[in-house]
DNA sequence: GATGAATGAGTATTCATTCAT
DNA sequence: TATGAATGAATACTCATTCAT
């Protein structure tokens, strides 16, 4: 691909990130998406077989992007505070989420569509769904061997409890603020009610 | 309205909520819904003047018969134990969901129809979003009142906490099945979590 | 279906085999289809699948009337001269090709189109391309019973001969015609050389 | 021009052809006749001003390739006996028109295409419908002075009876076997028919 | 001379909606 | 009240063609 196929092709993702967060996949319509990214409509079919397979790039890579955002942290245990990485990593996960919320909700509508990214290779599945679960609870089980975490958590349910909490504000702060109400949710409030059944007593 | 004109207004209301929870707003057609409903497409419009108040009426109703479900539960504060209530509670928001996500998800791709429910008296900029949210802050609330849930435990902090869960589960669970995967979720375990930092020390 | 719709599917008929026989299955679109029926383009799709459907229909609709225009001549064998009877059949002839030899021709340019015609359960394979081969046959079969033509002669192979003489006439009259030059072709000579081996030494 | 260049253009002269006949002109893609070539679809406008232009070129150089195959028959006339030739000529029309059969189809559907083939020098018009009749028509007419043909025989007439056999039967047989028939004509007991009144008795 | 990228008009088909019956 | 027919704008996608490299 020559390099001007390359930026136009990039021009494309961002244009259709943008447009299927904004309107769903049913709802973005590959003219908005080629006005977005400052090219024509066929434009598109040069660069992708067609809009199934333009939403499955955009979904897929910015799911690697943020995967990795997301994988390191079990390496902070042991560091600082738990309650400091562990807000960390909850204001991580709010990052990630509202990145690709808008396009999980976008794929879900479309039962094919969300069957062929679970099908992918590269952690489809995962990304679908609990994408950052999994470390959340390396990082909490590496926390309990060193004694920063009460032995007598369940690390896995730990970990749910505490996804929840980014992922339920993201998803209702982009609706409220849809439906013209303000939005904001105190993450931080419920971060340390889940806290105070994790940490051990001082 | 005659009693054959509701009966066919039922039956559409019926067919639009199971034609948009499965395709999302966009995505369903009227050609569908009429379908499902077993009338002709024409008829829809003798009922409701456009698509979009068709799926109004299906949210709104949907909503009102849920948020019921949901209301009259602070009045368990004192019975049993707060684990059983609170278990009883999040099984009871898991229902709910698992109704109204799929209606909630539809809404959220479409800014103007998200705008009109968020606009509508019947409290739709909540149903929209934290639903169930104050009802479990009052339970919580009366509970600490009586003692059985720790003073110092903000309620509303709380309620997001244990409201994140079935949330999360819910919407989890249904993008992992579309995706092909297991989708089941441990919720029980994540709320025990939560209550280990909510209930007294024994 | 009502009788308007009635109307509205045979304009559409009458339009679409207007347009398929002067610009072929791939040169017609809908929209010409559409505007010579003085209808909408959608309204074709409310009484045939498809383009191809209409195609089909066009096409087995006109060979089914063509085809009984001809299917009866057999009855002729003993009546007047046997010239007089091929001179009618083979100008019968002459008429059913100027109708079908252009949707023939639009069909053959679409393989799948063309398998599909072949496999209708109506003879499509026959009217595809020897249609009135058969009855010329037994028309000339009976003339030989009758004495009226040579015992020695084939009748399989005598149909041939003259069904090929309105079959190139018409093809080659239109395609001379579309060149811009004259077109017109002598059968009835090329009828008579094929006479001199046909009837009885006089 | 190059040798590259014309090996070029050869190649997209072949495969032209074989895409044209199969698909007809306005069934016919110029990605697809690129591909078939094995160039980029950009070079064809490097040899041919448009796919209107690249048609004539295919259809005047299988034309002219043709006309000089059959041209030179009527020098048969008074070797090996005239069954033979005729067979032979009919044969040798068969090969020709198995090969323009399809591009003349292709051609017939677009009106403009046909007039300017019609209009071309090199007897566009002809090649586009009668090509072989008039060489068999003087074939017939130098064995009638050599008395090897009935003198009451029409020369032109004749000839048209004899070229409509191979005509049709390459036409039917093409668009029997697109439509899964069999497709096989016998041609032989239709010239032997034709034959009966041309040659003069025993 | 050849390519790959880009275009914009055009294609078959579907959509939400209207209307006569 | 309900229907089937009709509409025309919109949709995803393809086409022949142009152009910078």
């Amino acid at each position: 691909m020559t390099e001007r196929g390359e930026t136009t092709r990039q021009q494309l993702l961002d244009a259709a990130t943008a447009v299927f967060s904004e309107l769903g996949y049913a709802g973005a319509t590959t003219k908005q998406i080629a006005r977005a990214a400052g090219v024509s409509e066929g434009t598109i079919y040069r660069h992708f077989t067609d809009k199934r397979e333009l939403f499955t790039a955009v979904f897929m890579g910015r799911n690697a992007a943020n995967f990795e955002a997301v994988a390191r942290l079990p390496d902070l245990a042991g560091t600082k505070t738990v309650r400091e990485n562990l807000l960390f990593l909850v204001k991580a996960i709010e990052d990630v989420e509202r990145d690709v919320a808008p396009l999980r909700a976008a794929a879900s509508t479309d039962a094919d569509l969300a069957a062929a990214l679970g099908s992918t290779s590269a952690g489809g599945a995962a990304a679908m769904s609990v994408g950052p679960l999994a470390p959340l609870a390396r990082y909490l089980e590496a926390e309990k061997r060193l004694g920063r975490v009460r032995s007598d958590v369940d690390a896995t349910s730990a970990a749910l409890a505490l996804f929840a909490i980014p992922f339920a504000a993201v998803t209702l702060g982009r609706l409220a603020r849809r439906a013209g109400a303000a939005g904001d949710v105190d993450m931080i409030g419920a971060v340390d009610v889940v806290l105070a059944g994790v940490l051990p007593p001082n």
